[in-house]
DNA sequence: GGTCCGTATTGGATCGATCTAAACATGGGC
DNA sequence: GCCCATGTTTAGATCGATCCAATACGGACC
């Protein structure tokens, strides 16, 4: 017999004005309480297998949806956990999301997340709302210009908070950083090793991740006995257009440098369409280095030097940081720093004139 | 007077064993009911100003965080929607899974996202675990290779799905992409009236996208009368190795193109990579046609011609699709496609030896 | 037959909120 | 003094699951 309306073809039974199937329903369907229903849908060994069959029969039958949230209720439980990123549309970001979304995904957790753009309001306001939602911890890519008062505020949250990529000032939240300061280094002494003596260090914003950059450019020229020039740091936006005009900046200075490493991959694109423009040949008239190795940075003319810093990896760790906070009642507040490696490709070679090139 | 043990110093009242703070508790500490607390919760005009206040004051004093999920269980509601996408590491879905969340935070829905990496197996596991904890509704950007009856199961759940870019063959679920007909349509014909008339397909992939593309590509051929050469229809993988791979194929045919409208911009990158390399003069030698217009298109040399569909605002407008549906109760599943527009900057030119040139 | 035991099942209370209908207070009108 | 309207507050039931202590049942054993 047809059913007059056009109903959910789905709704398997019509039931009391198509309500939702619960536990109770399925009991009644399988001859049951819904006590014992519910022990089956746990897998609990407690139950006769002839009863399990008659229960999963009634699952099967009536259409039934496991409630998780009423189950998380009663259980005092959250199989959620919340990611909150600065900027998903830069491919560093996008590609750290991937990766921690993914670890989170085959722990069985489900991701909540959202995007700040950037805006530490809007960080803290979409934070307050999933923690009402009952997140069980937080990874967060803080937003430029997160202030004390809002890291003190998450710390006093009782769900753990590992901060990935950035940190703020504040030793009760955990984090997965690279080494920038190593990072820096290293690829200063590359430049230093090809006999550069004027390096430029291009772009950087208001981040822990700039001045620890800018750090480790500094560190690596005072070990090699050169005196930092202030007006070789440049300061820039960090995009392509960024990366352009610091360029221009550094090669009309009085005395320009030979070389520079950049904030990012993204800010060294801009210094090589820069070079270009001006007829300069990379690696041999300027050389330049860049930071991240994003997935572009294979692919300039020529192939840019970076420093890799597996922003895949950094969503993995982050991951297993939170889930070990998780499990393990009172872990203390790690911060767990990744060794970055430069990636040699062809954007570097000795000064011009030294007589070492060709 | 202190407390002995170093415990959480947002706990700002002791309470039984660290108890989270309820609507009864708030109504013990204000002096009245957990009915009266609720009313204040939602802000309803029944309650005495005098008595709110008491109530506000003791929600501060307390710490007390709403709990959504009771909240959300009792009245049968959910403010939760769930994206699922393909591959969050393409810049195109990067930018479309930001405009779709901006675009739901505001609407004061908070998004459970999952990657799934393009693997249909993955994506319906995701799908049902985010529908267990009630998802109100989904956005969806299928997986390359979703059957017909994981489509089905989809369209038999009770709650909303909107597909985004791609689109399964069930009428059931909404969807909300580009024209991808006409944008090839116009690409081609940009280059028709240059005077090409070999021209290319390069790149392409199992999905409803490529067969519309290559639909409208050949549209425009036939409507300029010109014969559809299979050979020169060539399928790549959507990267940029893919385009490299294509062109080469291409120009190494009997009778080659001189020009070719690419899959997309990431497989039109690498076509400028091979034609780069082979010494031929993008614009001048060879026309080459991106599609989607990602940030990096601006910054090719020469600046990419392309077809631009823009993501975030399909994005936009799959949120809006959605959160229509959800408020009105049984709209119709709808299909909104829209249009898309051909970016010229430096990649095309007249054909070669057309005297056209210089 | 009574006691004990292991296995399988169950009803009532509970998680933290909302809904419903009823109760309560106050004051005016008659 | 009673009724009713208005404004404010409340107890009990409820959402859909789980926890807990209790129970039912059959068989082994004395």
């Amino acid at each position: 017999m047809a059913a007059p309306e056009p109903v959910n073809p789905e709704a398997k039974e019509p039931g009391p004005a198509n309500r939702r199937v619960t536990v109770n329903d399925l009991g009644l369907a399988a001859g049951v309480s819904r006590s014992t229903v519910s022990l089956v849908l746990r897998n609990s060994p407690l139950v006769r297998r002839e009863t399990r069959q008659r229960v999963e029969e009634a699952i099967e039958r009536l259409g039934y949806v496991y409630n998780r949230s009423a189950a998380n209720l009663r259980r005092r439980t959250s199989d959620m956990v919340a990611m909150v990123i600065n900027d998903l549309t830069n491919p560093f970001f996008a590609e750290l999301a991937v990766g921690l979304e993914e670890a989170l995904q085959s722990a069985g957790y489900v991701s909540l997340m959202a995007n700040t753009n950037e805006d530490p309001a809007t960080q803290l306001r979409v934070m307050e709302t999933m923690r009402e939602h009952g997140a069980a911890g937080f990874i967060l890519c803080p937003a430029m210009g997160t202030g004390t008062r809002d890291a003190a505020a998450m710390a006093g949250w009782s769900v753990p908070v590992i901060q990935v990529m950035r940190r703020l000032p504040d030793t009760r939240l955990g984090a997965v950083v690279p080494d920038n300061v190593m990072g820096a280094r290293m690829a200063t002494e590359h430049l230093l090793a090809l006999g550069h003596r004027r390096i430029a260090f291009l772009g950087g914003n208001a981040t822990d991740v700039t001045a620890q950059r800018v750090g480790g450019y500094r560190t690596a020229l005072k070990a090699a006995g050169i005196e930092g020039d202030p007006g070789m740091v440049v300061p820039a936006a960090l995009n392509r257009g960024g990366g352009v005009g610091a360029l221009r900046t550094a090669i009309a200075l009085h005395r320009p440098p030979t070389a520079a490493l950049c904030f990012s991959d993204v800010v060294a694109f801009g210094v090589l369409d820069a070079l270009n423009d001006a007829g300069h040949a990379v690696g041999r008239d300027f050389s330049v280095i860049g930071f991240d190795d994003v997935a572009g940075s294979r692919h300039t003319l020529p192939p840019l030097t970076t420093v890799a810093v597996y922003p895949k990896e950094l969503g993995k760790r982050s991951a297993a940081a939170l889930l070990r906070r998780l499990s393990g009642a009172h872990e203390p507040a790690e911060h767990e720093i990744l060794a970055p490696s430069l990636v040699v490709r062809g954007t570097c070679g000795p000064v011009p004139g030294s007589g070492r090139g060709r």
